[in-house]
Formats: structure tokens, C-alpha cells, sequence
RNA sequence: CGGAGCGUAGCUCAGCCUGGCUAGAGCACUUGGUUUGGGACCAAGACGUCGCCGGUUCGAAUCCGGCCGCUCCGACCA
């Protein structure tokens, strides 16, 4: 392509919407452009690094054995009631775009589409004769997120790689599941990221187990936890950890309340009653689905909402409003305990509250604090789980390692659905025995967009993006200076064609500017390689060689040079899985 | 949705508080000249429904009201 010709310009100044790297430099290096919030015009550049990540993405997905088709975004209301997730992603959510046609059906567009390949699938699986199957599509989604933000990152139009596996059981399952997890741990490895995969929340998606691909980024969105000596890593928000316990041996002593005027919060607490952090219990009081809900920790812990949420199965989950918790409970914010609450509200507790006796908590009084409180005495024992937000320095739940963070962008996330899906849509087999079962579900998704904008967060230098050969727009940038000079230019021209006809991807600089903004620009837009061709090398019969990666440049014959580039090419395609 | 902010040239922004006549700057763009291997210089030029609608006023980018759009902080997620 000849630049002179190409449609994106680069820009100097850093648009003022950019809040992240990758979103500012794609901007800057006309990547893409913003139509509305979080929707975007992949600009040429962009649009060939998307065909190159979803090739790879593809060639992996047909390697694990999927095959590929197209669905619609467009679709049918009904195929989602059927499922039972259209009030949930349009009334409650309100993620997914929905309107009415002209003859007064209500559409959408799809955000997901286990809907439409569940449909698809129970009129082609008839017996275990036709199992497993495992079908993906690199399609654009749509979902109205709650915020849009960071460019590419969290778009409200985005291309996705949604993989559906069917199997007749959970061992198929297993099967289908693993060779997806290969899959995609190779799509990370040839991609070139920094990453890891941890445990997840399967969330909204729904389903028994999950894994989140993560790259690595101070910018992610994610909190990732993962162990220092094994390989136990998790999401923060689903990650669980070992804190550590004190011997219980003291005498049970009397309940007895306490004044401490203004006290609230753990810290302040435990130095006005001198009790150690973990003695201190933080009640918290929540709404779930409208149901009031009381959960507790230790003082030295915070909760994890997900983890309550997914505990009491219900659609939302929202701090108790502070006029609600006076109303309720008659105590301003901060003195919530576990006794003396409204008829009716649950309580739930953080496995750690357990085993302690004479512990302090709230008294549900302004002011008032109980102490020497003890679980069977004073209250009944509630119900016990894993609420309490696991954190770096913890221990790990697998080993005796500690617990380590670090931010991450999720690129991938796979999940086993099991039967929710072909139990609500009927989508079944007869087995053997002329049973007929729910086919075994799982899903795969990869953010192919979010990728492009994920990489350049993670390689890029203050002078611009650093794409790897396998995903750059181009693979090479000839930069044509001194071109007023017909000797230059031609030698120039010639060797465009001749990297051309060699198969090389070629971005050709061939405007009229000076060097410092050619070469401004090609670091900008960062392809991997940079050849040079100048009055200086065309005197010598050379050409000038660079990588993006490094500071020196050589000169080179052209044969030298398109020689370098192929072992280049050739290094990066050997990583293909066969 | 709750909280905060912004909207003036392609981009970054000044002007607004304290209303005033042809609305500014830098970058980018056009033309000419000098330059020419890391974002040059000089000169001349082109480019604006000041987000939209309404109100106040002799007069509105500026004050007031409504609407729209965008961004940031929280819940969502590939």
C-alpha cells in the first residue's frame, strides 16, 4: 500500500477522550475513530491487524477441531425467551439492544449467542451418533454496556470469537473443554502476550467452571491473584485464600455492650476496645433482590459481593441505603451487628467469623458496640460460606504459597455450561439405550478487538505502538526519502514491487515529507520492520534494515534484507499448530 | 441509573466569571520560497451553524431554561 494513498492520518496531539495507551496511540496512529460511545471505525490499519488476529484465532479454533460458520447478530426475542435470559439482559441488565421490526416483533442484537447455536444444534443432534460437535464465528457484537470505556477495550460494537462445544457427557465435556483451553493458551503464546489464565466467575453466562485469559496490564480492569509457589490463580473477585487463625482458648466470657461514641469502622475499634483486627466483625447490610440481607466478616477482611451474590443466586445486590439502615435497624451507618436485626433478615457469615468466641459487633445502637459476643449464646450460628475478598498477601487455597496481584485485560474466557442451555431450549439426544438426555454444553469467547487494544497496551514505547510480525498491519514499512531525487525514487518503486512479488506486506512511505516525520510516523504506527531507502543507501546499490524493536539499523543488499524478513515471517508462522 | 465535568476550526485549547461591533492561538491544510536522515523556517492564504432549541437584552460563544452528545468515578463483561 502506498501511504500516500492510505486513509488515516496520524496525529500529533493525543485526542482528549484517550484515558489509556493503547486507546491514545490508535487514535494517534489513525487506527480507528469514534463514531459514538464506545462504538468505533476500524480504520485500514486496524482492520488488517483484526484479519491477522482473527486468522490465528481461527487456524486454532480448526486445529482443536471447531468448525466455523456465521450467525446473526440479528435475532429473535423468542429463541431468548426460551432460555429465560430476556428479562435478564433487557429489563434487569439492559445490555442488550432491542427494538421492534416493522411488523411488531420484537428483535435484538445479539451480545451472545448461545441462544441461536442452541437452536441450531437440537435440529442437527438427534442421537450420541451425532456428538460431540464444536461449532465458532468471529462476529460483531453488540451490547449496550453500562460504561463504555478505554476505546477498543470495553466497546459497546466488538468482534468477538464465540466457540459452542456439544457433548453427550461431562467427561465429553472434559475433552471439548481441555482441547479449547490448548487452544486458546496457544492463540495467547503465537499472539505473543504476557499472560495468564486464572480461575473466574462464570457469571451471567452461567455454568459450573470458568477460565479468564489475562494479559497483563496496569490498566486492566481486573485484579488478578495468583499463588507465588503453585499454579492455583484466580480472579479476584472469584479467587478464595487462606488467612490465618488465632488459638480460641480464652474463658467465655458475658456479653456486654459498650459506648463508644463515634466509632466506627474496624481500625479506630480495635484500638478504643484493644482487641486485636480479628476480633472486630464487620456486618454489612444489603438488599438482594429486595430482600434484606445481613452479611458478615472478620474486621480484617472485606467482602466480596460476588461471591455473596452468587451465594444467594440473586439478580442484584445493592448496599442497604443509610436512611434504610436507620429506618431498619434504628442505628446510624457503621453500627450494624448481627443481633437485634428486623424479623426475617438473612444472615449470612464468612467461614473465618466462625470459629471465634468472645468477638466484638455492632449493636445495632448508635454509639454501641457488643463485645464478648459468642456464636450459640448469644445467636443462633448463621449460615456460613466464602465471603470475604481474597488479597495479595494471603495464602494460597492449593498450597502454602502466598498470594501475589497484578492488573489484567480479559482477552478470552471459556466456560462449562453443562445442560442450561439444552434443558431450557430441549435440546437433546437419545444415548444408546434410546434414553434421551440434555446434550453437555461449553462456550469459548475471545475478545478478537479487545486483543489489538490489549497487545498495544502491554508493547508499545513512548514513541508508539510495537507490533510482533504476526499481527502488524504491514510487515514491513519502506520509508522512501530524497524521492524529488529520480534515481531515489525509482530504486524506491522497484523495490516495492520486488518486496511485493516476494509475498512481503509492504506499507510504502512514498510522500513528499521530510525523514523526522516519515520516521515519527512509522515508530507511531509500528511495523516491526522498517527498511530505508535514500539517496545515501541508493548510491551504495542498499537498502537501510531496522526493527521496531531496536535502536541500530544496518544496511543491507535488498536480497539480504528480504532474506531477514522471510526468516522473520517463517519464525513467527512455525508456531502454528498443525 | 447515581455522582462529577465538558461541548468554540481536522486536533489541542484560549475567550465565558464581568454580554459589545470582522471569534482567537498552536498544530494540521493550500500556495510560493529557503531547507531536507528524527515531527524545520519565512511569507501569503483557506478553514467556524461557538452542540441544538428557546428565553433575557439595543446586542449572546458569554447570562437563564430545556434538550442532545461526549468523558470521568461506581455496578456489567470478550
Amino acid at each position: 500500500m502506498r501511504q500516500s494513498r492510505h486513509i488515516g492520518k496520524t496525529l500529533r496531539e493525543t485526542p482528549k477522550d484517550a484515558q489509556t495507551i493503547a486507546h491514545s496511540l490508535m487514535l494517534r496512529a489513525g487506527y480507528i475513530q469514534q463514531l459514538s460511545a464506545g462504538v468505533y471505525v476500524y480504520m485500514p490499519l486496524l482492520h488488517r491487524t483484526l484479519t491477522r488476529i482473527s486468522q490465528i484465532v481461527r487456524e486454532e479454533m480448526v486445529a482443536a477441531g471447531a468448525e466455523e460458520l456465521l450467525m446473526p447478530a440479528l435475532q429473535p426475542k423468542e429463541l431468548w425467551e426460551e432460555s429465560g435470559r430476556w428479562e435478564r439482559y433487557t429489563a434487569i441488565d439492559g445490555i442488550m439492544f432491542a427494538f421492534k421490526d416493522r411488523r411488531g416483533s420484537t428483535v435484538c442484537l445479539g451480545p451472545t449467542h448461545e441462544e441461536i447455536i442452541t437452536d441450531i444444534l437440537r435440529q442437527e443432534i438427534k442421537s450420541y451418533k451425532d456428538l460431540p460437535k464444536c461449532a465458532f464465528q468471529i462476529q460483531t457484537k453488540f451490547r449496550d454496556e453500562i460504561r463504555p470505556r478505554f476505546g477498543l477495550i470495553r466497546a459497546r460494537e466488538f468482534i468477538m470469537k464465540d466457540a459452542y462445544s456439544f457433548d453427550v457427557d461431562e467427561q465429553g465435556l472434559e475433552v471439548s473443554y481441555e482441547a479449547m483451553r490448548k487452544a486458546y493458551h496457544r492463540v495467547c503464546q503465537r499472539l505473543g502476550f504476557k499472560y495468564c489464565a486464572v480461575e473466574a466467575d462464570p457469571g451471567a453466562i452461567g455454568g459450573s467452571g470458568s477460565q479468564e485469559f489475562m494479559v497483563l496490564a496496569d490498566t486492566g480492569e481486573d485484579t488478578i491473584l495468583f499463588c507465588n509457589k503453585c499454579d492455583y490463580g484466580a480472579n479476584q473477585e472469584w479467587a478464595s485464600s487462606v488467612i490465618e487463625t488465632f488459638p480460641q482458648n480464652e474463658e467465655i466470657k458475658p456479653i456486654q455492650e459498650v459506648l463508644g461514641e463515634g466509632i466506627i469502622k474496624a481500625e479506630p475499634l480495635c484500638k478504643f476496645l484493644n482487641l486485636p483486627m480479628w476480633k472486630i466483625t464487620k456486618t454489612i447490610l444489603y438488599e438482594a433482590d429486595g430482600k434484606l440481607v445481613a452479611v458478615m466478616v472478620r474486621g480484617d477482611c472485606d467482602i466480596n459481593e460476588v461471591k455473596v451474590a452468587n451465594y444467594l443466586k440473586c439478580k442484584s445486590l445493592r448496599l442497604l441505603a443509610p436512611e434504610k439502615i436507620k429506618q431498619l435497624t434504628g442505628a446510624e451507618v457503621g453500627y450494624a451487628g448481627p443481633i437485634g436485626l428486623p424479623e426475617g433478615t438473612l444472615i449470612i457469615a464468612d467461614n473465618y467469623v466462625k470459629d471465634r468466641i468472645n468477638f466484638e459487633c455492632g449493636a445495632n445502637k448508635t454509639n454501641y458496640h457488643n463485645i464478648n459476643v459468642n456464636f450459640g449464646r448469644d445467636l443462633p450460628y448463621p449460615e456460613f460460606g466464602d465471603f470475604k475478598l481474597a488479597e495479595a498477601g494471603d495464602g494460597c487455597p492449593k498450597c502454602n504459597g502466598k498470594l501475589d496481584s497484578a492488573r489484567g485485560i480479559e482477552v478470552g474466557h471459556i466456560f462449562k455450561l453443562g445442560t442450561k442451555y439444552s434443558e431450557a431450549m430441549n435440546c437433546r439426544y437419545l444415548d444408546a439405550e434410546g434414553k434421551s438426555r440434555p446434550v453437555i454444553m461449553g462456550c469459548y469467547g475471545i475478545g478478537i478487538s479487545r486483543i489489538a487494544a490489549a497487545y498495544i497496551e502491554q508493547n508499545h514505547d513512548d514513541k508508539g505502538i510495537i507490533w510482533p510480525i504476526q499481527i502488524a498491519p504491514y510487515h514491513t514499512h519502506l520509508i522512501g526519502l530524497n524521492l524529488e531525487e529520480k534515481n531515489v525514487s525509482n530504486e524506491a518503486e522497484r523495490i516495492y514491487s520486488v518486496l511485493q512479488q516476494e509475498g512481503i506486506d509492504v506499507l510504502y512511505d512514498d510522500r513528499q515529507l521530510r525523514a523526522g516525520e516519515k520516521f515519527s510516523d512509522a515508530d507511531l504506527i509500528g511495523i516491526p520492520i522498517r527498511l530505508t531507502m535514500s539517496k545515501r543507501t541508493a548510491e551504495q546499490g542498499k537498502i537501510e534494515f531496522k526493527l521496531r524493536t531496536e535502536k541500530k539499523s544496518e544496511v543491507l543488499t535488498l536480497q539480504e534484507a528480504i532474506a531477514k524478513i522471510k526468516a522473520i515471517i517463517k519464525e513467527s508462522e512455525s508456531k502454528k499448530s498443525k
